[in-house]
DNA sequence: CCTATTTCAGATTTACTGATATGT
DNA sequence: CACATATCAGTATATCTGAAATAG
């Protein structure tokens, strides 16, 4: 049946098409891990009371430090106008402080708490885990080159390519 | 200032934790990807007025010959819900045809027609620019590789995981 | 005056559910 | 009666837009 070829069937019969194009797609393949990416860390999450934005947040102020709103939404990529709820679910739970900033009364500062840094603590260890779920098929080094890989593609698309002069 | 461990602010200090956890982790590198691939996707699809399902169901129907619309929906990955308003679209340009079936009066069989296979033809162009573009920065082997190790967890993953005892 | 920040209120999109009519 | 199919209507959610209030 599929080995057939019948002129009306099979257009494409002569040229060097790659078979199963459709599951080999890069883009395919993408949206489909990373849905499935994001169902495990969205329900592994859930289970401790979390959301991935919950981490985002905890992790960016663990590591580069307190910082206004506008300052997280750009380190995190939450957008500066659902910081506002996020921040509103962390410091319900005490573990970020949110404070004016005394030098630009505009801004608020965010620093995370104890509590919160316990938090981040133990969501680091529940990702680590899912990751571990997510990544099971490769080896450790290849992990490791799949993060690169990844790492590369992205720092290609998320620096804005020059505008052309048309 | 980020040099400086202060007790309060670096409490995984002593541990070995990886810095820029958060850039690191895979899950987030996919999601971003998978937003950047979408955007370019959907982009250049819109500038030859198609749409990703559009490819999916021509490609499919291509491949794997005509089918109903259940069948696709499981080929392509489309909501069988969803699937009416795709395939409305593409008969409305004449790419595919809708008949019932008469050994199975429930269901449409779909077929392809010659202008959806010239159609088709064009996609395919498209989409390999446009993939060239998504994975400029890595070598040839190296996409080669990486769409092996996205077809593995991709696998992994569709395989539904069996079902626990409790 | 123009720009930045926080916040709110809502548009848009996409995946997904549920129900119905029809047929096997 | 249990199940599959095509279709429709509607939920749920996440991304994203726009604008107001306040301040630099």
């Amino acid at each position: 049946m599929t080995s057939r070829a019948e002129a009306a069937d099979m257009p494409y019969d002569g040229e060097t098409t790659t078979p199963d194009r459709l599951r080999r797609r890069a883009s395919r393949l993408l949206s489909g891990i990373s849905a499935q990416s994001d169902r495990l860390v969205n329900e592994g999450l859930a289970r401790v009371n979390a959301r991935k934005w919950h981490y985002a947040v905890l992790a960016s102020l663990h590591e580069h430090g307190p910082g206004s709103q506008a300052t997280l939404s750009r380190r995190t990529g939450i957008y500066r106008s659902d910081m506002v709820g996020v921040l509103n679910e962390l410091a319900e739970r005490a573990l970020v402080e949110r404070m004016p900033d005394p030098d630009d009364r505009r801004r608020n500062i965010i620093t995370i708490t104890a509590q919160g840094r316990r938090h981040l603590r133990r969501l680091d260890k529940v990702l680590d885990d899912l990751h571990d779920e997510l990544l099971a098929p490769l080896t450790l080094a290849e992990r490791d080159q799949f993060v690169r890989m990844l790492t590369r593609l992205l720092d290609h698309h998320t620096q804005q390519p020059p505008i052309s002069s048309t």
